[in-house]
DNA sequence: CTCCTGTGTGCATACGTATAACCAGCTTAG
DNA sequence: CTAAGCTGGTTATACGTATGCACACAGGAG
């Protein structure tokens, strides 16, 4: 390629990262050369070169939640402002986190969602001084960046509005609680309860884990203790549960209202128009890029960890109501 | 690292990676050393030493539609089996597809899976040998590996059940005409109601993009013509002429048949029961994936391309049934 | 004892780019 | 007219791994 231009390499690597060392006329003709051979620099060779790939990526382990769908969306929406590349990794076979993937240099920073509460990944990733920030779920051992919602808040809203209809035979379905995403929900959801002095005796609260089917079979358990409302810690599993109730001819929010949390695309479709605590997709997508973007430019400096939270928001659709007279 | 060991580089790289011609103590000595300096191979250098990265790329346009969703979930766990990692490239903002970022070096081979009719894509990535696949979509102009299932077929079965069950009010929502999928849908189904002497007139067709929103929007127009029966090119299209119809109050299939393609996870919910032709994702995930690396391997003699073409199965649900009556 | 063979490791080099350092030729100031 | 600067390139080198090849050493055959 530099022979074909008659330059030599470095000129070649100048002349089409646009240096402005180089004469105008040197460009254009290593350009033109550059085109008429199809040349494409290596990024392997750039890689080795620079020390960096321009990767990024998203650590997901459930592909299968809308949720993270959309933030996969969000976040390649972002990235593509930026010269950088957003690669997806999900755990394998066995869960484990792929910590050597992240680490063995073809990657410049990582964006983890789906971390469990007790996952080391995130203290292994500080000491080695790799570039990541935790999205949506945080860990309580390691300090290191975050952005994620007040999920504490955004239950205790769901509470506030189904105890303000006048509900009092309310249900919950949780998630996870080795999530802090499950945890803080269900703290949540049972401190608003709390307020008005409502219990949630056993047989009318669940953990599962955050998918359809298992949102689906614990809300036809849960409708044997008769509630006039159930909440569920995310949309998945209220849509599992609306399917469910669907089924068995129960009326949404006739005989039961339902709310959800994260506020996906699809709790917007007619057919559902599920009642939601909304998180901000884009807001938080943007913040934990940016906290990523300048943890990997500070690579020298030790940035001390940074905190995002938004606020949640409740939706009114119409899956929520008055409990049914008697 | 070699020095912390005590042994030459090319040592680490052999230990590291099992060169059976290394004695078993040099190996484990070397191997201790770099768990204790939590040493991980640098991929950079690797890649630009093997001429290889390990990645291959899923080229999607539409991360908004689950079927392309489960595609990539299917093709993640295809890959897991393999020593590949997934890369997720999507389309800039002005549509044109990464050429540039898949022949730069960092990926081996790539499955495109949004490809339009007239893209120029596969002629130059097959000019230039990169080894590729198409997967549910193709074109006409460049001979390569794709992976497809019968289009034309699957929309015919759509119309044949629609006509056995005495329907003679067809509408039909096909998908662009940019696109294999939407044009062979169409003809398919065009072909079966023609052999039922059927006509298709104006005002009971549309073309649509393949999105919710658009399938809602077009439903609702079509539905003026006052169809009892619904042919929609994707699930998609389908869903959103389901929420549509359910937001008018219209019942399905009491007075509107309603029948989508692809047989995404969604269409099985209960709240949707979608009536639908079926493509085996993971068989054709699974075809695509021996496809593409077989290619890969065979990098120096020049396969013939290749063409997978699955069979469509229709999955009767409960969105259609025989006409009203009247 | 010598020669040969096989085993295990080091040495030299290649991969393709980026970048520091250097240098030729021209311009400009003194 | 010369020294100093600027412009536009070249040369040398580094990045971290893989691999062909040379080579030291041990063991066995002649």
């Amino acid at each position: 390629m530099a022979r074909a231009a008659g330059v030599s390499q470095p000129t070649v690597s100048r002349a089409l990262r646009g240096d402005p060392r180089l004469s105008e006329a040197t460009r254009k003709r290593v350009v033109e050369a550059a085109e008429a051979l199809q040349y494409v620099p290596s990024q392997r060779g750039r890689s080795l070169a620079t020390r960096s790939s321009g990767q990024v990526a998203i650590v997901v382990s459930d592909l299968g939640n809308p949720f993270y769908l959309q933030v996969l969306d969000e976040l390649h929406r972002a990235l593509s402002e930026t010269p950088l590349r957003m690669l997806v990794l999900t755990p394998d076979a066995h869960g484990s986190v792929p910590f050597e993937r992240l680490v063995d240099g073809s990657l410049d920073g990582a964006i983890l969602t789906t971390t469990v509460l007790d996952s080391q990944l995130p203290a292994a990733l500080s000491e080695r001084g790799f570039p990541f920030v935790l999205l949506n779920r945080e860990v309580d051992a390691a300090p290191c960046d975050v952005c994620v919602v007040d999920n504490h808040r955004g239950a205790m809203l769901a509470a506030a509005e189904l105890i303000g209809l006048g509900h009092t035979r309310i249900a919950a379905l949780f998630g996870p609680s080795t999530t802090s995403t499950g945890r803080d929900r269900e703290a949540g959801f049972r401190a608003g309860l709390g307020q008005a002095g409502l219990e949630l005796p056993d047989q009318l609260w669940r953990r599962a884990p955050f998918q359809f089917d298992a949102g689906a079979a614990a809300a036809l358990e849960l409708l044997e203790a008769r509630p006039t409302a159930l909440f569920c810690a995310n949309d998945i599993l209220a849509l599992g549960a609306f399917n469910a109730l669907h089924g068995r001819g129960v009326r949404i929010p006739e005989q039961v209202s339902l709310i959800g949390f994260d506020d996906v695309l699809l709790a917007g479709w007619d057919v559902f128009q599920l009642t939601t605590i909304s998180q901000d997709i884009p807001g938080m997508v943007g913040a934990a890029t940016n906290l990523l973007l300048t943890r990997m430019t500070n690579e020298g400096d030790p940035l001390p960890p940074r905190r995002v939270v938004l606020e949640p928001t409740m939706v009114h659709r119409r899956t929520h109501g008055p409990p049914p007279p008697g």
